[in-house]
DNA sequence: ATGTCAATTGACAGTGGCTATCATTTCACC
DNA sequence: GGTGAAATGATAGCCACTGTCAATTGACAT
């Protein structure tokens, strides 16, 4: 059984099989997902036909994903973005921090395709459910930062407002990029926000000591 | 029948009886529908259960909102401030404009009680699901405020900026106010978000000639 | 290798949000 | 009042999602 039928970076090489199989089926899955949204609505999507695409069952959809939406929105980028995050916050300030973390995470991103990221970004500008999940998506990513800062001696008003507004600058580099009259490329948009964190990092280290 | 259960403001002596009837049912539906959420979580209240306690069949209150969420968000306030800021543009900047649309729609904010805003503010506040419908309503709404703009001549970009930036100021303020340690009252929220709306004006002025 | 135990899986049944449809009722207008 | 159009409520059905339980799978020790 070839495993590795979506090119993925596989850095969980040492990984049990059980999870090492999960995270197949997740990605095989949310190819299946694209794939179905290519030629029909998202409505028409049922999670019993990626079930069947991905060969599991629904249950096991539902355990992998809570959620419809989450089957779009799922990547390994954000939770390797808050790894790295917290990380670098022992040596490095937070914007330069969550610089790095966004770079050095660039490989966790590649979807099921070269296009899928861009795919992606249109799918949830198109569909209102995923649009509403997505801000969900966001503030939880939002405390998942934010706890990283406080874990690390910042305080609770700068850190959730730090991580607010680089969520925010991402996101809007984002939609931007994704308009389909835009030329722009990925790293140029990213690199916009990039330039956003980089202030809010004298913004935030006013107010903090150690 | 006594129609007027919740003491609203009925402007609306005018229309006919059928659209008084269902603003009188949809009023009643979210009166419900918040007593219930006293007591039980979001998920535990059933439309089944709203729509008996209004005294209308679940039918109807799908007619009426769409959306089980939407029960809890509707309001008449935004249609109210859109009207006012579509006919306030006629005769003054944007900013002032949506000053006035706001304090002028104020009557309309009385849901079914007194403390009927705040208890609104923190169901949201509570419930994800709320927040992720609240989301595209502020798209929804957004939108309304912007095509106002542009319908008087303003430039796309500069409108939908302002409508975004003015829904994220009172949004802001109202988050800030709803929060339990916060003892700061309506009017003075309110206030502050005004304050960055009056600072909105110049920004767009500058960019617009007519 | 093989047995054991814990964790994962898939099947099943059920709840509830939401849609479509259609006969019945209600109201607006004459 | 009578008439036509619109609102209502009842019914049936789809699908996302949850809980449960037996069967399966893989991790680990012998």
């Amino acid at each position: 059984m070839d495993v590795s039928t979506t090119g993925a970076h596989e850095p969980d090489q040492r990984l049990p099989l059980v999870q090492r199989k999960q995270r197949a089926a997740q990605r095989r899955a949310q190819a299946v997902a694209f794939r179905l949204l290519e030629t029909a609505p998202f409505d028409a999507i049922t999670i019993e036909l990626i079930a069947a695409g991905a060969e599991v069952s629904p249950s096991s959809i539902y355990r992998y994903f809570g959620t419809k939406e989450a089957i779009f929105l799922w990547d390994e980028y954000d939770d390797d973005v808050v790894g790295r995050f917290r990380q670098n916050l022992a040596t490095s300030p937070p914007g330069q921090a969550m610089l790095d973390a966004v770079t050095g995470a660039m490989p966790s991103l590649d979807l099921y395709g070269s296009t899928a990221v861009l795919t992606r970004a249109r799918a949830v500008a198109a569909v209102p459910q995923l649009r509403a999940a997505r801000a969900n998506h966001h503030e939880r990513l939002r405390h998942s930062l934010g706890s990283a800062m406080v874990e690390h001696g910042w305080p609770d008003a700068v850190s959730s407002t730090f991580a607010g507004a680089v969520i925010g600058a991402f996101t809007g580099a984002l939609a931007a990029w994704e308009r389909p009259g835009s030329d722009s490329d990925l790293t140029a948009a990213l690199a916009r926000a990039a330039e956003f964190v980089k202030h809010l990092d004298r913004a935030a280290t006013q107010r903090h000591s150690g």
